[in-house]
DNA sequence: TAGTTTTAAGTTTTT
DNA sequence: CTTAAAACTA
């Protein structure tokens, strides 16, 4: 009866001592230190039942961040299961938290509540408008070096920012940013954790009412908070509140947008008092997989250094499979999930895990040859087409009619005569009525010839129309239609756009009035493009908001907020079962019985300038990939892959020598330095398309080989044969710093140069000399 | 100035 | 290979 093991509720009963310590802890900050599959979102999500539920406590005094939408949803999903006021509780990203409050408090530091959330493109655009002709990579480091700046709550007269850059004239360019989008009106995603601070340490009457509000609050994945989210943080928690965080310095991911692992070691210094609790049994891998991970994350300096123990002993060895090159994996990949889903008829027990979104085309296109279905999660793709931008540009004007980047974006698209030198006098006109573009358009048009003003006025007048529609709905409301009914579809207008219900009544009658619609059309019938089927989705997507000004802000800031798409279709469990294309970061948090983790090469995992600090992040990286997998793990290496087009010959992954041979199955030709393994000539045969392929291995020879030779398997002199480029004879053999080099000359005269481990499927060796 | 053709360049990872 | 920038023509 002292250990609380005995009459518990189920829901209780279920935690080991760790958790149950960890959700009954109440009083001084809490820091739950929990290793990958140690159930701290049963953890969280648990807390936050037994706070309303044995505790009395009011669900919306409960604040609980997470860092991806996704999160949130399923902590939500899972607290309500065990209790269903949890519902109340606010649950939020850091940023859709920010965006929340700065609609209702953005006013005391200046800004409008109808503010719009700029994308990372649209902040390129802002700035380029202030660099007028500087080149787009300068471009793109000084938008990067001031999303970074704000992650680290710096401002431009902020001493500290030489951190960041020391140039110079990053200060002035990131002041002028800034006045800029003040006097747009809308906001960055770094300001909407950077702006609540700066409001809540200004006003203490707000500060005060917050810390009023919210008795507890949790963060999850607390390891990828940055300093501004850790100010907010601190912000929020008055001295009254109950603060616990949960993270593992091991899965610290998002280095690279600020995130401070810092924050985590340095948690217990900040909030003085702090408690700390370790979960360290992993319910989810089995042992053979949590211990190859382990073993490569183990190679990092600077980590907490905990102890994972799988609860789950025996399961096969990971399989390490070396494959030619990226169309074989592709087909590997597709052949060992329909063998094996065949057994289990489950896709989607499965997982293709890949460091860059780039990578998911080849398996793509073989899923889709072989007829396995599959689905891609994050593919933010969508929101970033140029269609789906111009049309948000659109809507985003229809709000705030300073914006000026969506204004500069759509006035003179389609093309209707005004050009860079009109459109920046209606720009400045602006700056005498505040800031209104449309105003500004409209006080500058009668200087224009003919053909500019009456292109200015179709523009004009279609933004008109759409803010009409949204103060008056009723007058937009088809009248021969006046069904209630839910399911009405008006038909087809000449663009072949279908407007619904609600707000897709104003974003078809917008995309296809402002001429955006026809115009992608065109392109559509040149190019062969699924734009207006893009248009259309959006439409329809908009169909779920009302037909009013509140709506399309809400519509607008869940687009910024959450681009997942791949929600939608969660109710029907066929197209549900599916195998999962995934990048590695994407997949923190999710779990699968069957991984497949994708182009273990040097160069691509880790990519090839990591170093250092950044090297121990992909180590990480690679830990949670490993971990998702609950009952196998596959880890494919390729010799060749194709970058840019070109097919490039590639070492494996430092990653892979990390792991110890006796804790993997080695499957395929082992490249040149796996030791054991056989190697990758011998045996006769054609791979792949492009590769050099080799017949038997020939003799010594009277000559005694280099060093070089005997580790490449090659000799100077040899006759060889490449399908890509013929008949050649090996020039040189030398040991370069990737391994062995073998240097050939083909009777066409060409001469190229093969990293002996990975001309991997080999060449065919013609005959000695 | 608008639209086309040619040439060069470039691929992290995400809220 | 795909996209962006530059150069070119109508």
């Amino acid at each position: 009866m002292s250990n609380g093991a005995e009459n518990l509720p189920p829901y209780l009963e279920i935690l080991n001592p760790e958790q149950r310590q960890a959700v009954f802890h109440t009083g001084k900050p809490l820091l739950i230190l929990a290793g990958a599959g140690s159930g701290k979102t049963r953890v969280i999500t648990t807390k936050i039942a037994w706070l309303i539920r044995e505790k009395g406590l009011n669900p919306r005094s409960i604040l609980a961040v997470t860092f991806t939408n996704k999160a949130a949803r399923e902590m939500a999903e899972r607290a309500r299961l065990i209790d269903e006021r949890a519902g109340d509780a606010m649950l939020r990203t850091f940023h859709s938290f920010g965006a929340w409050f700065l609609r209702r408090y953005g006013n005391l530091a200046g800004l409008d509540s109808g503010f719009v959330i700029y994308d990372n493109d649209d902040t390129l655009s802002l700035l380029s408008s202030i660099m007028n002709d500087s080149p787009k990579a300068e471009l793109k480091q000084i938008a990067y070096d001031i999303a970074r700046a704000k992650d680290y709550f710096l401002s431009p007269g902020d001493a500290a920012l030489s951190i960041i850059d020391r140039r110079k004239k990053f200060r002035s360019l990131y002041a002028q940013y800034e006045e800029k989008m003040t006097r747009i009106g809308n906001v960055d995603f770094g300001d909407l954790i950077k702006k609540p601070v700066e409001i809540l340490r200004k006003e203490p009457d707000v500060a005060r009412r917050f810390r009023e509000r919210f008795a507890v609050i949790m963060v999850d994945e607390y390891q990828d908070a940055n300093v501004a989210q850790f100010e907010l943080l601190k912000e929020l928690c008055g001295p009254g509140v109950y603060v616990c965080v949960v993270g593992d310095d091991d899965q610290s991911i998002y280095r690279f947008r600020g995130a401070e692992v810092k924050n985590i070691l340095e948690f217990p210094d900040r909030f003085p008092g702090t408690e700390i609790i370790r979960l360290e049994r992993n319910y989810r891998s089995t042992a053979p997989i949590l211990s190859a991970a382990s073993s490569v994350v183990d190679h990092n300096r600077g980590r907490l250094g905990k102890i994972l123990k799988a609860e789950r002993s025996g399961g096969r060895l990971p399989a390490l499979v070396f494959l030619p090159d990226q169309d074989e994996e592709a087909a590997f990949c597709a052949t060992l999930i329909a063998n094996m889903a065949a057994e289990t008829a489950s896709w989607s027990d499965w997982a293709v895990l890949y460091r860059i979104n780039a990578q998911s085309l080849s398996f793509e296109t073989e899923f889709l040859r072989k007829g396995i279905p599959y689905k891609l999660v994050g593919s933010l793709k969508f929101y970033e087409r140029e269609e789906i931008k111009d049309a948000l540009a659109l809507l985003s004007f229809l709000v705030n009619p300073r914006d000026e980047v969506a204004f500069r974006r759509m006035v003179n698209k389609p093309a209707r005569g005004l050009g860079p030198v009109k459109v920046d006098r209606i720009i400045e006109e602006s700056a005498l009525c505040g800031g209104d573009l449309a105003e500004a358009a409209r006080r500058v048009a009668p200087e224009y010839s003919s053909k500019a003003r009456s292109g200015l006025e179709i523009f004009l007048k279609v933004i008109e129309d759409g803010r009409a529609a949204l103060e008056k709905p009723a007058l937009t409301e088809n009248t021969e239609t006046k069904q209630p009914s839910k399911k009405r579809r008006s038909s087809k207008d000449r663009e072949g756009l279908v407007s619904g219900e609600g707000l897709s009544i104003c974003v078809a009658r917008l995309v296809k009035d402002s001429g955006i619609a026809e115009y992608h059309q065109m392109k559509d019938e040149i190019a062969g493009n699924q734009r207006l089927n893009n248009l259309q989705e959006l439409v329809n997507a908009a169909s779920l908001y009302a037909l009013s000004r509140k709506g399309l802000l809400e519509f607008l800031e869940h687009i910024e907020l959450d681009r997942s798409i791949e929600d939608r279709s969660k109710d029907s469990s066929a197209e549900n079962n599916a195998v999962t294309l995934i990048t590695f970061h994407n997949t923190k948090g999710l779990e699968f019985r069957r991984v497949i983790m994708t182009g273990l090469e040097q160069g691509v995992f880790p990519r090839e300038d990591k170093r250092g600090e950044e090297l121990e992040e992909e180590r990480r990286l690679f830990y949670v990939g490993a971990t998702r997998a609950m009952d196998e793990l596959y880890l494919c290496s390729c010799a060749l892959r194709r970058i840019f087009g070109r097919p490039t010959p590639l070492e494996p992954s430092l990653f892979l020598r990390e792991i110890d041979k006796s804790g993997l199955r080695i499957i395929g030709k082992a490249p040149y330095g796996f030791g054991g393994a056989s190697s990758a000539r011998g045996r006769g045969g054609l791979y792949g398309k492009g590769g050099m392929v080799s017949s038997a291995g020939g003799r010594a020879g009277g000559r005694r080989k280099s060093g070089a030779e005997t580790r490449s398997g090659w000799r100077r002199g040899e006759r060889l044969f490449h399908d890509d480029y013929g008949y050649g004879s090996v020039m040189e053999v030398r040991d370069g710093k990737e391994g062995p080099v073998v240097r050939v000359r083909f009777e066409t005269g060409k001469e190229l140069r093969f990293l002996s481990g990975h001309q991997g499927s080999g060449f065919v060796k013609i005959s000695d000399e």
